[in-house]
DNA sequence: AACGATATTGACAATCGTTTTCATTTAGGA
DNA sequence: TCCTAAATGAAAACGATTGTCAATATCGTT
């Protein structure tokens, strides 16, 4: 629980920027591309290691992909949020649920679970994609 | 859209009892493991075929874990629903939330969304796991 | 019961995202 | 400046999953 000590880098700081100016979620390898394009040369291995400890930090917001790849996005607020993501362009609305948030603290009580978390994702198809 | 042909096998239908009998979510490795624990010589890659049909086909119950790797259960119905899982012990609990199916809709509607789905599961620890 | 078309199998290689290794570099306090 | 630990990056390792393809098994037909 301590906090980890962590020096500020030209490398992290370029990974900061891009993933600040994408939009969306992109997957690590995607946001190693753009750095690349920008001819910022920031090794693989890094972008893992900085993209994680930005997500651990809450500073990025994250989403598992059904076939398991991880994608990175800018946190507008570190509140706990949801996603509704257009499954055919990816346009992602950030939505709040209190409602939610109750009913799974309620299930999870009714169970006698403690320590208790949620993931929740909704996806659809968004009307710009649709009238396409 | 045409309805695949399938053979019955006697892999398939060793790899359904298995995981009919096993309860809560495991991998297709494990089930593999299993397999092999009872004699049944079933190559890995059949194990992984079969287990995507049958979730395909609705027969049996996937849930992705955070670190991306796909576990399979048996469907006690096969409606909608959502799980509240121990994160330590694995087991597994099916919740069913008219709240959230109403309130997912609606967040949809209201950005215009159609053709939706969504993912939930709850995690948190048991009773059993916090008295051990 | 034998036939034949094709779905299925399984050993193995290949893929792909991600993590680890480890020698080298760098940040930042003393 | 010096020093120590954090950070980097190239490459190898890893682990789940998918593809390949020759051999095999299923099942409707003869």
């Amino acid at each position: 629980m301590s906090d980890p000590i962590r020096r500020s880098t030209k490398q992290r700081a370029a990974i900061y920027d891009v993933v600040q100016q994408l939009p969306n979620f992109h997957s690590a390898q995607d946001i190693h591309a753009e750095l690349t394009q920008r001819g910022s040369r920031v090794g693989l291995s890094t972008v893992y290691r900085a993209l994680s400890a930005m997500a651990n930090d809450g500073d990025v917001d994250t989403l598992l992909r059904d076939d398991g790849e991880t994608l990175y996005r800018q946190c507008a607020d570190s509140a706990h949020h949801h996603h509704l993501v257009c499954r055919q362009c990816g346009a992602t609305i950030e939505v709040d649920g209190p409602t939610v948030e109750i009913w799974t603290q309620h299930i999870a009580a009714q169970h006698d679970f403690d320590d208790v978390s949620h993931t929740l994702e909704i996806f659809g198809r968004c009307p710009q994609c649709r009238a396409g």
